[in-house]
DNA sequence: TATAGTGTTATCGG
DNA sequence: ACCGATAACACTAT
């Protein structure tokens, strides 16, 4: 269940297992994974040639592709995973804690599949489909990436508007690469309640945001994944505050489950 | 059997 | 046109 740090774990793969190889074949049946693109069409547009760069802003990534070819975009949705499997045994997959329960070899929910001209395979594994793979993706809309925002990028980014400072901080199109988990965390870190409008935010809360993002995108880049963010214990079945052991408090806010310390993250005049 | 889920996006209403 | 809320998407795990 990918945030930034499982995203950049999968462009990590790719960078180092996949760019330069041949594409020899590629499955793009799945037309829900691939849409807008009917089956074939990314096959015919990336046949013979080569990945040769991945990126990654935010939760989204792409490979430019050899001879002038098409923009590939990944999008590993909720449940999607990057894989590099050989003819040798080898598997690459950049460490995913997170589903330990796939056996080696179980590629059931391969999605999409590019086959390099040595026999290996680069797969989308995407149980819940959520996933998406397309052919010139609009990087474009994307906000500023959460790991090289600047402090003038980040203000402009929760400057306008009513919406509930959670739901800016999951705003693809304001800031790219903060999910739900972190946010949370971030939340939590700054003191700031997940339903404050973002025009009721103080500068210094501005400014406690900004350093827990970057606190929080530094290390969890660092560690490989979310799971080490000490506000998870903000869910059950732990669901107290690990800084002082208050019960937590759920609700919803931007569409997703949020928690949070309703002794530190206060509603209503700062 | 019912529900929630670490994400995005089309659509609707103000 | 802008902004925000909501439902929908597809499937697994509990």
């Amino acid at each position: 269940m990918p945030e930034l740090p499982e995203v950049e774990n999968a462009r990590s793969v790719i960078d180092r297992a996949a760019l330069g190889r041949r594409v020899v074949d590629v499955d793009d049946h799945d037309r829900w994974v691939c849409r807008p693109h009917p089956p074939g069409q990314i096959k015919a547009a990336l046949l013979n040639r080569e990945l040769t760069v991945a990126h990654r802003q935010g939760k989204s990534m792409w490979c430019e592709t050899s001879e002038d070819g098409p923009i590939l975009g990944i999008h590993l949705g909720m449940s999607g995973k990057i894989v590099i499997a050989d003819p040798d045994g080898t598997e690459v997959d950049g460490g995913d804690y997170w589903e330990r329960g796939r056996a080696a070899g179980d590629y059931r929910f391969a999605r999409f599949a590019l086959e390099f001209a040595d026999g290996g395979r680069l797969m989308l594994i995407d149980p819940r489909r959520l996933g998406r793979i397309r052919l010139d993706p609009p990087i474009e809309l994307l906000g500023p990436d959460a790991t090289a925002i600047t402090p003038a990028q980040f203000r402009a980014a929760l400057a306008r508007g009513t919406a509930p400072v959670k739901a800016r901080l999951l705003d693809q199109h304001a800031i790219a690469g903060i999910g739900n988990l972190l946010a949370d965390d971030i939340l939590w870190r700054a003191r700031v309640h997940p339903g404050r409008p973002v025009d009721e935010l103080t500068p210094e809360m501005v400014e406690a945001l900004l350093r827990a993002t970057r606190f929080a995108i530094r290390t969890t880049v660092r560690d490989g994944g979310v799971h080490t963010l000490g506000s998870l214990s903000l869910r059950p079945p732990e669901a107290r505050c690990p800084r002082d052991g208050t019960p937590t408090v759920q609700g919803t806010y931007g569409g997703r489950t949020t928690w949070w310390c309703p002794l530190e993250q206060k509603e209503g005049p700062p």
